[in-house]
DNA sequence: CGTGTTTGACCCGCGC
DNA sequence: GCGCGGGTCAAACACG
């Protein structure tokens, strides 16, 4: 901070911003407070550009906290509403389980039939038939899946390869840097992760392992990790899809390490049954490549879809603008940014 | 015993 | 139609 502001008279008028003096105390000039008498006494023009100066300032201080208050108001209210949509959605999820419990596990992100698996001629047969009665819309209340369009597209007759590329979901990649003596495919993104496959594919020797959101039970996403052919040191991971849910808090470390050491692909297990909202903000991957390709996320509820999207969004502004308005630094800083505005446009400066 | 990983088998889209 | 290859399933297994 510049010196020369503490010791000039005019800041001495406290912007009350909650925060202490930076120092100022050990100013050797005695504080001059700006006081009404001071100013009557003092009525010069500069003076009175000061003060109306100061007045506008306080307006603007007081319209900044005011601002802030809201922002906290929203993100308090966008906390609770996630925090809802989470609840029904898994709600919306196990009644499907109920109905149809194999396809609850498969979040609806896969299959055409609950067990694909070892599925004889007979049982596609009678899948088709029963599928119409009695599964019409796998997940009523949950943003529309992917898969189950395909699933309703494709009885009623449309083309279900169209219509899978237009429901591709958000395609993201992210390289991470590790250890090459490490064999483990471990991304840590702040997510936690459910192993279901590895394979080795025909144009890397390394295995590529799959994963799915283990946090919430209706997540869609998907994980691909692969070491990179060129580079072993590199892990890609394909991230498909898109959360429907906050980021789980971090895990302690002590989880993190019961949970590497348990297997060495798996990701942490949740200490307690999940939260649909972030306490804290989770690591951010450190080169992401968002290749989000230009589809319609889910063509039943395109809007809805699009308003998830924008709360994500917003969500992360209001996290980002509330970690501020928490951390005194910042209010240092502001503090500093207005009193050196307030110096800039004074008059009296000399 | 519950939960998560491993791994071989299976499904299915795509190119020829 | 056939074969290839990526993606997924689910039984077996491991671990706390």
């Amino acid at each position: 901070m510049d010196p020369w502001i503490g010791s000039q008279p005019s800041l001495s008028l406290d912007l009350h911003v909650g925060l202490p003096p930076l120092g100022r105390h050990h100013q050797p000039k005695p504080k001059v407070l700006v006081e009404e008498n001071f100013l009557q006494l003092k009525k010069e023009p500069e003076v009175t550009a000061l003060e109306t100066e100061l007045q506008r300032m306080s307006e603007e201080n007081r319209r900044l906290s005011e601002a802030l208050a809201a922002v906290a108001a929203k993100y308090e209210e966008l906390r609770s509403q996630y925090a809802e949509m989470a609840v029904a959605a898994a709600a919306g999820n196990n009644t499907t389980a109920t109905t149809n419990p194999s396809s609850a596990s498969e979040g609806g992100s896969a299959s055409v039939s609950p067990s694909r698996k070892r599925k004889t001629s007979e049982e596609i047969i009678s899948a088709h038939d029963d599928a119409a009665p009695h599964h019409p819309h796998p997940h009523p209340h949950h943003h529309a899946q992917p898969a189950a369009l395909d699933q309703a597209e494709c009885t009623s007759g449309e083309p279900c390869k169209r219509i899978r590329e237009e429901c591709k979901p958000k395609v993201s990649k992210l390289y991470v840097h590790a250890d090459p003596a490490d064999l483990s495919l471990v991304v840590k993104d702040g997510y936690q992760w459910r192993k279901y496959g590895q394979k080795v594919t025909k144009d890397n020797p390394c295995p590529r392992a799959y994963f799915r959101c283990s946090f919430a039970p209706a997540c869609p996403v998907k994980k691909k990790v692969q070491r990179s052919a060129d580079d072993c040191t590199i892990l890609v991971a394909t991230y498909e899809g898109e959360h429907n849910h906050g980021q789980p808090p971090p895990a302690p470390s002590s989880q993190q390490h019961d949970a590497s050491k348990n297997s060495n692909a798996a990701a942490a297990k949740p200490p307690s049954p999940p939260r649909p909202v972030p306490a804290a903000p989770a690591p951010v991957p450190l080169l992401h490549h968002n290749q989000q390709q230009p589809q319609p996320q889910q063509q039943g509820e395109p809007v809805a879809a699009a308003a998830a999207s924008e709360l994500i969004r917003r969500n992360l502004a209001e996290q980002m603008a509330m970690t501020l308005t928490r951390d005194p630094s910042f209010k240092a800083a502001l503090v500093t940014a207005l009193s050196g505005r307030i110096l800039e446009l004074s008059p009296t400066k000399d």
